[in-house]
Order: C-alpha cells, then sequence, then structure tokens
RNA sequence: GGGCGAUUAGUUCAGAGGUAGAACGCUUCCUUGACACGGAAGAGGUCAGAAGUUCAAUUCUUCUAUCGCCCACCA
C-alpha cells in the first residue's frame, strides 16, 4: 500500500493523517465480517444512537472503547463484527420534527398522520446520518456496509413478529389501565420514562363532612385537584382511632358527593389522620384500592392535563391552575384544615420535563415477570457477566421487582402495533399483516390501532433483529450470541434487561451477549452531566478537529476506570496530545537510525548490553500485561501503561543510551544489534498501542522496515523472551540510581546540565556492585556528563570536599572544591541522619517484636532486616562523612 | 425507606495488607543532533473522622460526617 516509505515531520499533525487512513481502512475492508471466516468469532452490536443526535461525548466514549475492543480482537485473530445502526427514537423524533414544523406555523394535526410521517422520514434521510458520519471521524471501525435502522422493513418486521409471538403467548395483553401520561408529548409513558425529582410541595389537610353527624374527618393531599374524583375514604382495618367511622358516608368537599367510608390494607393507620382519600382514576394506589373495593372511576383532568366536564365549575381549567381555585373554595368554606410544607417526589417526562399526570387509559402491555425471570436465571448461572460487577446487583434488584411494561406510545412515529378493530362484531385480530376481512364475522372495514410500541421494544431485538432474525442467516449462526455490550449504566434497565429477556425468549434461550461492560457517565469538569439543555456539551468533533481522534481516544482511554465517572476537560485532552507528538518524535529517531535496517534483522545476544537486555525485558513483561489487560476490560489501566512504559522507559532512558552505539561509536556489531532492538522495541510497542490510538500507530508503521500492510492485519505481539531475567532488571535499576544520584548532586551543586563533570568517585562495597558499575561506567557517564569516574574500594582514603549520598552498597562522591557550601551540606547530612534514625527505630521497634518475629512471613522479615541493616549502615557511613567534613 | 459509589499532593485523578504515585500547576536549571508539544532536578500528602480485625491498616470490617447517583405505589 505505500511502497515508498513515510517521511516524518517535526511534529504530529493529526489530522490530514486521520482521515488518509480510515479511507484506506475501508476500501481495504478491514472492517469487514465475513461470516464464512473459519476465524473464532467476536461481535458487538452498537448501542444504536437516536437519528436525532449528534455525537457527545457519552458516544464518543462508548464507542471508542468498543473500537479499541474490536481492533484488538481482529489483532488476535477473531473474525470481527462491530453491527452499526441508528435508533428511530419516536417521541425525541417526533418532538424535532414538530418543532421544526411549529417553526413554520404548522401542527402535525393540520399535516394528518400519513404526511406527517412522510416528513418525519424526509427529515430522518436529511439528518439521521449525521451522527454515523460522526462516528467515522472518530475512527470506528464499523461494518458499514450492513448499517441498520430500527424502521427498516427487516427490522420492523421482527418487531411485528415479536409482538404477535408475545400475544400469542399471552405475554402482552391489553387493558385499561392507570399508566404514566405525558401531557405534553400526548403519550402514555412507561415507569421507566418516568423521572422522579424531589420538590418541596403544600400537603394540604381537608375536612369532609360525615354524613348524617356533627363531626368530619380530616384527610391530608398534595393533590387537591384530584378531590373533584373522589369516590371513597379508607381507613386501616385495624385502626383503633377511626374504625368505628367504616362504613359511614362522608361528603366530598366542592362537588358535595356522597362517597363511603370503607376498610383497606393499604393505609398505614400511624400516618397522618389515618384517612386516605380514594381518587382511583388518578392515583396508581388508589387505582388498585378501587378494583379491589368495586369503586366507581372518575376522571376529572383529561389528556391535555385540563379539568374536565366532570370537574364542573373547574372544566376548562389546567391542572396546577385548578389546584390553586380548589384551595382556595375550601378555605373559603372552612374545610382547609390546614397546610404543611412537605417534601415529596413529582414525576417527570423524561423527554420534556412536563410533570406526568396517572391517566386511565387503554393501553398495551407486556407481561414482564416470566421474561425477567428467565434472565435472572441465565445470568445466575454465569452465562452473562457484568464488568464491574457491581452492576450485576442493580440489574437484579430491578428484574426481581419487575413490573408489567407499557408498550403503546399515542405518537404517529414508531412501530405501528399489529392490531386491528372489527367495529361490527367486536373482534381483535393481531397479525404480522394487515388482515383482509374480519376472521368472525367477515366484515372488510378494520381499523388498525392508532398506537406505535415504546422505541425500546425495538431495541430490545438489536442483537438479533440486525442480524437478520427470524430468517436463519449465516451471520446469527457465526455471530450470536454476541460477545459484549458496551454500554452506560444509565440504560441497563431500558435496554440491556429487555435486550436480555427478549434475546432468551425468541433465540431458543441463547443470551444476546455474554460480557456487558458498563462504563463510565461523561460529565464536565464540574462534575455535572453533560446535556444539550445545560449548554455544557463538549462536542467530540471540536476536539478531534483540534486534538486529533487519537489523543480523544487515549485520553478516553486512560480515564476509563472501572466503576467512576468521568470528568472530561479540555485540558486533560491536550495532556494525552503530548503524548502523539512524543510517540511520534521517538519514532523519527529512531527511524533516523534505521536507514539501513531491515525488517526482521536479528541482534545478536553476546552484542548487548544492559540497558538493551533490560528494555527487551521490559517489553516482554508490558507484552503480557497488556494482554491480560485488555482481556479483562482494564482500559485505563492499559492506555496509563503503555504511556508510562513509551515515554518514562523508552525514550527517557532506552533512546538516550542506545545513542552511542546507533552512532557507531561501538563497532558495528554493536549498532546492528541495537538497530534490531529497537526494531522489536518499534514493532511491538506499536501494535499494542494501535487498538487504543490507531492513526498515529499506522502511520508511524508504515513509516518502519517492518511496515508491509496494515498495521491492524498483523498479529497481536507475543513476549519476546520467554523468560524474564530478575537480575538484568534489578541490575539496571541500580544503574538508573546511580544516575539520578549524580544528577541530584549536580544540580544540588548547581552545575548547569550541559556543563561537564569533571570527576566523580564511587565506592563500592561490594564486588558485585564494583564490577557492574564498571560494565556500565560508559552509560553513567553519558548521561550524567562526567568525564572521570573513579572506582574505589571500601576502606580507601575518600575524596575530600565532596557533596555525598550514600546508597545501599555504594557512596557517590562529587568532589567540588571550593565550590562545596560546607555549612549546607551539613544541613542536608543531618536532615537524613534524622530521617534515617526515625526509620532505624521504627525497624529496630518491629524486628523486637516478637508477635511480628513470629507471625509475619519470612520474607517481609528479612526484607524489614535488610532494610534496617542497610539504613544502619547508611547511618554509620553519614556520621562519618558528617564528622570528617566538620572537623 | 432501600441500595450503590466517592472522600489520597494546590487541582484532576490512579493505586496496593508491609514507609504513598501520575498528569496539570508551582520552584530551579537547560534551545545538548528525536521531541521546548522537550529534558534534568525539586517542593508539596496524619491517604475525611472514630473504633475494630491483624505482627502490620492509607488499603479489610463497622460506625460517623460530607458529597453524588440509582431504586421505591411516602396519601
Amino acid at each position: 500500500m505505500n511502497p515508498e516509505k513515510i517521511t516524518l515531520g517535526k511534529s504530529y499533525d493529526p489530522v490530514p493523517i486521520e482521515d488518509k487512513w480510515y479511507e484506506v481502512w475501508r476500501s481495504e475492508g478491514l472492517f469487514k465480517a465475513d461470516p464464512e471466516s473459519p476465524k473464532p468469532p467476536f461481535s458487538i452490536v452498537i448501542p444504536p444512537p437516536n437519528v436525532t443526535g449528534s455525537l457527545h461525548v457519552g458516544h464518543a466514549l462508548d464507542n471508542t472503547l468498543q473500537d479499541i475492543l474490536c481492533r484488538t480482537k481482529r489483532m488476535q485473530g477473531y473474525e470481527v463484527l462491530w453491527m452499526p445502526g441508528t435508533d428511530h427514537a419516536g417521541i425525541a423524533t417526533q418532538n424535532v420534527v414538530e418543532r421544526s414544523l411549529a417553526a413554520q406555523g404548522v401542527s402535525r394535526h393540520d399535516l394528518g398522520r400519513e404526511a406527517f410521517v412522510e416528513k418525519v422520514w424526509e427529515w430522518k434521510e436529511q439528518y439521521g446520518s449525521t451522527i454515523i458520519n460522526q462516528l467515522k471521524k472518530l475512527g470506528a471501525s464499523c461494518d458499514w456496509e450492513r448499517e441498520r435502522f430500527t424502521m427498516d422493513e427487516g427490522l420492523s418486521s421482527a418487531v411485528r413478529k415479536v409482538f404477535v409471538d408475545l400475544y400469542n403467548k399471552g405475554l402482552i395483553y391489553r387493558g385499561k389501565y392507570l399508566i404514566n401520561w405525558c401531557p405534553r408529548c400526548h403519550t402514555a409513558l412507561s415507569d421507566l420514562e418516568v423521572e422522579h425529582e424531589e420538590k418541596t410541595g403544600k400537603f394540604y389537610e381537608v375536612a369532609y363532612r360525615i354524613v348524617g353527624e356533627d363531626g368530619s374527618i380530616v384527610v391530608m393531599t398534595t393533590r387537591p385537584e384530584t378531590i373533584l374524583g373522589d369516590t371513597a375514604i379508607a381507613v386501616h382495618p385495624r385502626d383503633e382511632r377511626n374504625r368505628h367511622l367504616i362504613g359511614k358516608k362522608v361528603i366530598v368537599p366542592v362537588v358535595d358527593r356522597v362517597i363511603p367510608i370503607i376498610e383497606d390494607n393499604m393505609v398505614d393507620p400511624e400516618f397522618g389522620t389515618g384517612f386516605v382519600k380514594i381518587t382511583p382514576a388518578h392515583d396508581p394506589n388508589d387505582f388498585l384500592v378501587g378494583q379491589r373495593h368495586n369503586l366507581e372511576q372518575i376522571q376529572v383532568i383529561d389528556d391535555n392535563g385540563v379539568m374536565n366536564e366532570a370537574a364542573g365549575k373547574y372544566q376548562g381549567m389546567d391542572r396546577f391552575e385548578a389546584r390553586d381555585a380548589i384551595v382556595e373554595d375550601l378555605e373559603k368554606m372552612g374545610a382547609l384544615m390546614g397546610v404543611q410544607d412537605k417534601v415529596h417526589s413529582v414525576g417527570e417526562c423524561y423527554r420534556c420535563h412536563s410533570v406526568i399526570e396517572p391517566y386511565l387509559s387503554e393501553q398495551w402491555f407486556v407481561r414482564a415477570k416470566p421474561l425477567a425471570d428467565a434472565g435472572v436465571a441465565k445470568t445466575k448461572s454465569g452465562e452473562i457477566d457484568f464488568v464491574p460487577d457491581q452492576w450485576t446487583g442493580v440489574y437484579y434488584q430491578w428484574m426481581e421487582n419487575i413490573r408489567d411494561w407499557c408498550i403503546s406510545r399515542q405518537l404517529w412515529w414508531g412501530h405501528r402495533i399489529p392490531a386491528w378493530y372489527c367495529d361490527t362484531c367486536g373482534e381483535l385480530i393481531v397479525a404480522m399483516e394487515a388482515p383482509k376481512a374480519c376472521p368472525k364475522c367477515g366484515e372488510t372495514h378494520l381499523r388498525q390501532d392508532e398506537d406505535v410500541l415504546d422505541t425500546w421494544f425495538s431495541s430490545a431485538l438489536w442483537p438479533f433483529s440486525t442480524m437478520g432474525w427470524p430468517e436463519k442467516t449465516k451471520l446469527l449462526e457465526k455471530f450470536y450470541p454476541t460477545s459484549v455490550l458496551v454500554t452506560g449504566f444509565d440504560i441497563i434497565f431500558f435496554w440491556v434487561a429487555r435486550m436480555i429477556m427478549f434475546g432468551l425468549e425468541f433465540m431458543d434461550g441463547e443470551v444476546p451477549f455474554h460480557d456487558v461492560y458498563i462504563h463510565a457517565l461523561v460529565r464536565d469538569e464540574k462534575g455535572q452531566k453533560m446535556s444539550k439543555s445545560k449548554g455544557n456539551v463538549i462536542d467530540p468533533l471540536t476536539i478531534v478537529a483540534e486534538y486529533g481522534a487519537d489523543a480523544m481516544r487515549l485520553t478516553f482511554a486512560a480515564l476509563t476506570v472501572q466503576g467512576r465517572d468521568i470528568f472530561l476537560s479540555k485540558e486533560r485532552i491536550g495532556t494525552y496530545r503530548l503524548f502523539m507528538n512524543k510517540l511520534w518524535n521517538a519514532s523519527r529517531f529512531a527511524l533516523m537510525n534505521l536507514e539501513d535496517a531491515e525488517a526482521g534483522q536479528k541482534w545478536d545476544d553476546k552484542d548487548l548490553l544492559l540497558h538493551d537486555k533490560w528494555i527487551l525485558n521490559r517489553l516482554s513483561q508490558v507484552t503480557e500485561e497488556m494482554t491480560q489487560l485488555m482481556d479483562g476490560y482494564y482500559f485505563g489501566e492499559s492506555a496509563r501503561l503503555m504511556y508510562d512504559f513509551v515515554w518514562g522507559e523508552v525514550c527517557d532512558w532506552y533512546l538516550e543510551l542506545s545513542k552511542p552505539a546507533l552512532r557507531g561509536d561501538e563497532g558495528e556489531a554493536r549498532r546492528k544489534s541495537t538497530q534490531a532492538v529497537l526494531l522489536a522495541v518499534f514493532e511491538d510497542t506499536l501494535k499494542l498501542l494501535h487498538p487504543t490510538i490507531p492513526f498515529v500507530t499506522e502511520e508511524l508503521w508504515q513509516a518502519f522496515p517492518f511496515g508491509t500492510g496494515i498495521i491492524e492485519r498483523t498479529s497481536w505481539p507475543k513476549p519476546r523472551l520467554d523468560n524474564i531475567d530478575e537480575k538484568t532488571l534489578s541490575d539496571m535499576d541500580f544503574v538508573m540510581d546511580i544516575i539520578r544520584v549524580i544528577r541530584n548532586l549536580r544540580a544540588e551543586a548547581r552545575i548547569a546540565p550541559q556543563q561537564p563533570i569533571p570527576r566523580v568517585a564511587i565506592m563500592a562495597h561490594t564486588a558485585e556492585a564494583s564490577s557492574l558499575l564498571k560494565e556500565t561506567e560508559s552509560q553513567i557517564k553519558l548521561l550524567t556528563k562526567v568525564e572521570e569516574i573513579n572506582l574505589f574500594a571500601a576502606g580507601a582514603a575518600k575524596p575530600e570536599r565532596s557533596l555525598t549520598t550514600i546508597l545501599d552498597g555504594v557512596e557517590v562522591y562529587m568532589p567540588v572544591g571550593d565550590l562545596l557550601d560546607v555549612e549546607k551540606e551539613v544541613q542536608r547530612m543531618k536532615a537524613d541522619l534524622a530521617k534515617l534514625q526515625k526509620d532505624i527505630e521504627k525497624g529496630r521497634e518491629k524486628l523486637a517484636n516478637p508477635q511480628f518475629v513470629d507471625r509475619a512471613p519470612e520474607e517481609i522479615i528479612s526484607k524489614e532486616k535488610a532494610t534496617l541493616a542497610d539504613n544502619e549502615s547508611k547511618f554509620e557511613r553519614i556520621s562519618e562523612n558528617l564528622k570528617s567534613l566538620t572537623e
């Protein structure tokens, strides 16, 4: 694909590179999933974004994580299907189109149903792919040719089939119940679509006169307007205070209706006065009481939230207006006994935040209990795993207390319910296609149900409807059940739980996915939920344009820690963008030194120095760790591991140490072997980083000698070394310590970084340390700009007028002659001694404690002993030096 | 009412039963042949509070406080 090797500019500019490679990947068919492939399957279905949406950071995070998984699995030899698509989003889309019509002074009723739906389709064609195009900017590697929409013909017929089957199994029913009604959206909502908000309202005490007696009873209500629909007063059967009144009658104030006092267990006899007004048509509790006692249901509020003819003089008033008016009237007539402030939760529409009205109407429901039970059983048996595990409990809690699901919506945009009524004989026909005639009476004029289905009904089928169900497709056979579902916790109930229920029911008991990875919610830097209405939305596309998609992806990955929300800020992304530049420049450096190198070039073990062996050991460790981290969805840890490895080890140490060899200062054999090590380090590192930052790694990959073909078509790296050599690692740690100490002394002595230090003396207490220092002398000199290192054995004369640092096993002396600020050096030593003194005391105390010596594991004790010995020896040596300095 | 999570450096956040880490910010020095979108060195923390378990707790348990979220038919 790129016969000419790419030359890299001095700094990384993401924009042209990202567009270029995305196009190459697509045209090369990298994202295509082949159901006939012999490779093992890995599949993800995208949580379909709403067609109304434009990409927000939540989508960006969600899809970045999915993309990282898909790309990793491709490299690991899986046949990957990432199924893309969008959701028709009933209420949201209808609202958007209605708003745009309203701007032209047109209502949907002016157009009529058919024309309106036509408009929505037009809108969808025009704007519905916005979000899909935005996803591509992030690098999402979906199999775009398979893109689906929840109202595609195929998916729509899947919806009808599911509906009909559930109806025939008795798992869908129709009936007149009290449901959540949004008077603004003019539709029923499921319980989940109601958001509860704690609000301070008024608690009114209202007197009802007892019929035929002087007295009255007092009830409490937060919604006085519902008094008009009262059809009973309830008392707990064992309420000592009030049960003598059961069976008597009272008069509803304002409307003067006579209603009975009944007994019912739902009343808490301790609460308030012990009397509860019962309004079966306007309160869910009261509705149940009404059913038990066969009470009349009097509706006083209509579907617009306006008082109806049954409300008498209040007819035509808005429900809240009527509340005030009734309170005023009650007060006038002396029936208002008191008003208190009361904090209670108020239900709001999750789309428009209007106050929800419990409303009595004919609706369709899914009998959820049997479906939920199956879901719980499959999860308990371990076929579905939630990650992190804490969400399992949340899911169980909801599933185990599930209530029937109201699925009918009084909207025009959505899957129309496949039910027809025969007005002649009253027959109800539920079928996939419109029936020609009533099977009972033969009437040909049938009326289809006006309602559409809850959007989440079709989303629940997504994992199999997108793969062609109910046909037995190759796609289903290969890729269902999907491997993992990646989503936010906010839709566990809306979507995850329902996919599990429907998946099990319609896919012969096969789960829709094995793992559910629940990620954080992205909030703004103040920790607020981002939302269009709050205007605190960070637009991912702006970020991509400004920082590059890779920077944003790495930021998401790094911030994704299991079980915690992400507070995103631009500064944060800026930090991770710097990493791209670092990687870019490290690669440039490598490439400058690899001009005559070849892919597959081998090193000779005898030509490797300590730092070469060290980086190969570290590379092997990192490769192994990365493989495990990706397997366990540890995105944050994996991103940080790579960040630290590349920046803190490869760049800060290895590249610096490799410079002389690459220049040829150490001979041709060393140069060739170092090149080989460099090739190995970059080859594996770029691969390990690729799933997270695909664009920059692809560009760099192409520039290296090993970069033939697309990086993602290569294989995930294996550790280069079979065994990690611990001694190499600890030796290198020792050398790095020495270098840091010398640099530290340099800074202490205020010697500028570029100014060479003529001489440093190191006293080695062991032969081992001595030989290691000899072996690495030139590396130490290189990184400290020391011209000469004098090694001397313990007991030999120490250099005079030196800055000193004492380490385990060695003492480092930097002679500074007259520059030595004796007073300052004494202060420093004294501070060190004080610290050591403390540590020594602590250590002695510990080792003198018989409990510790008895019970602590052997290795801890010996470690403690060694530390103490080191500290004591250091203490002694520093004291000695201090003495000689002050003499 | 039930449940979950958080509390660690000035800030944003990692982390582990054995003496605390990163990034940003801050201080000092440095345009050295990959990178100033950089390098080196440094300051900065009673790991919210209390009790318990343990040889050992910042890490495990319980309680408390503060903050946040979810669920619930509180009339």
